[in-house]
DNA sequence: TTACCGGTTTGATATATGTCAAGATTCATG
DNA sequence: CATGAATCTTGACATATATCAAACCGGTAA
């Protein structure tokens, strides 16, 4: 599954509407097909740190939709950056309750849960055709020991997971089904821009029953939501395929009595 | 309000039904307050290293009821390390919808929300009079260069905050009213547990209001469940005073249908 | 083509929690 | 001690979302 090597085992990932990598830097490639370059490690590095960063990653190769990253309660050796593809993190209660905990893209980082007890707290889930850098934490550890600038950033991932976390607790705390549903939408959209995607059209890689999982609903009650916000022709939906048709309705929506 | 001088400016807390303390450093003092000394920074540190902690944490004084820590927006200079009271934590919706996102205790580290973005994205406010330890987080990243025990904790309180929100979103998004107050009370009670104190018999620092903005209810849901609790004889509860009756049925209770 | 099969939509109804309102209790203050 | 302001409890009723059920759709395999 790993490929310790020093070079990708298979050719570069090509997504539609996506610009091309500027160097052959895995992490680095990972990053520059988005455009929001914080999402990534190599932020602020020289290019000698980024190849010290190299030197530690590996390239895993394809996860197909169902695979599991990694499972609640495994060892926890690395943490991953996500090359291609997208993922969902869920934690289970001993009832078979699940609660889906978030929906990763490609340039995000996957795995701080397992930090504070060596063991993963939650599963992790292709959601389609997928790939990964591997980055072993002890080395990371030890490299962001030397390397202020990367030290500084992995505090900052660590961090922005925290508040995306709090913002998710106040939809979850205080949102009706369809604020919750606007908030999740827009927040796709706002991803997909900083990817170089288009923010008003893509294509839904969960289904009605995880995104109610993550929101906090049942998934006729998404279903419903979806189709409300359609005849108000805020937006277009076929089944995983969506268009935001109006984005500042959308926005408007959200915090609005009734 | 802050001190910058090696000893602390005011006589050491003491709480009803805690150990003295075992050394004269301010962050040993938070930590050996609690038996649990993960909670707080100077775990697995040498003499030599909490030393140099010591050398770069301030003193702050007493916070009283309502007063903030900090507010959401402000600049982020520091961590802060609870040295004696309790704190909220909250986010506040630009509709005028709030949040409570947390409630902090002694020896817990709060303000790590701050780092992603250089600013405060929740406020804190002291829910009864409170003292602090002030953290430069400068001094502190330095530091942990320096100390790789220091950094692998920093590292674990970070993912420890991420873990303990993502068991909110499941408590949020898929439990009932009365499963959400069990869940709080048991937590309550394995942190005073951990500290010390006792794990039956606890007084609440937080109004009703607080407890359900926290676990997403109305007031008046906690207060009947609450009075349930009382009647099924799992809890006795006079307003913010509250003794754990059955702590086995109150586990029992949550995942159970109906 | 035909027949599945998982996922989705929509309708009818049930229920948990919210809302509103009135008292009761606790707490702060003069 | 008396007064008033918060906070808490409890009841009656409203409503958002869940539940149950049926029909619909799009892909896959026989």
């Amino acid at each position: 599954m790993t490929n310790k090597g020093g070079v990708p085992a298979s050719p570069l990932p090509k997504a539609d509407n996506v610009q091309q990598p500027v160097s052959n830097s895995r992490l680095k490639i990972a990053c520059s097909n988005c455009n929001l370059r914080e999402l990534c490690l190599p932020v602020n590095l020289s290019i000698g740190e980024i190849r010290q960063l190299d030197a530690i990653s590996h390239l895993k190769r394809s996860y197909v939709r169902g695979d599991y990253l990694y499972r609640s309660g495994g060892k926890f050796q690395s943490l991953y950056a996500i090359y291609r593809g997208s993922f969902k993190t869920q934690v289970l209660h001993e009832d078979g309750r699940e609660q889906v905990t978030g929906f990763q893209m490609i340039g995000e980082i996957i795995g701080l849960d397992a930090i504070c007890t060596d063991h993963h707290a939650c599963d992790a889930v292709a959601l389609e055709n997928s790939e990964v850098c591997e980055l072993p934490f002890n080395k990371l550890e030890a490299l962001s020991r030397e390397l202020p600038s990367l030290q500084r950033h992995l505090h900052k991932i660590m961090s922005r997971e925290i508040v995306r976390d709090q913002g998710i607790m106040l939809l979850l705390g205080s949102m009706r089904a369809e604020e919750r549903l606007a908030v999740f939408l827009l927040s796709l959209s706002q991803r997909f821009a900083a990817r170089g995607l288009s923010p008003t059209q893509f294509q839904l890689r969960m289904s009605r029953q995880e995104i109610g999982s993550y929101l906090g609903l049942k998934l006729e009650t998404v279903s419903r939501a979806f189709s409300q916000f359609q005849n108000n022709g805020l937006i277009s939906v076929n089944t995983r395929s969506v268009e935001l048709i109006d984005l500042p309705g959308l926005r408007a929506f959200i915090g609005k009595q009734h």
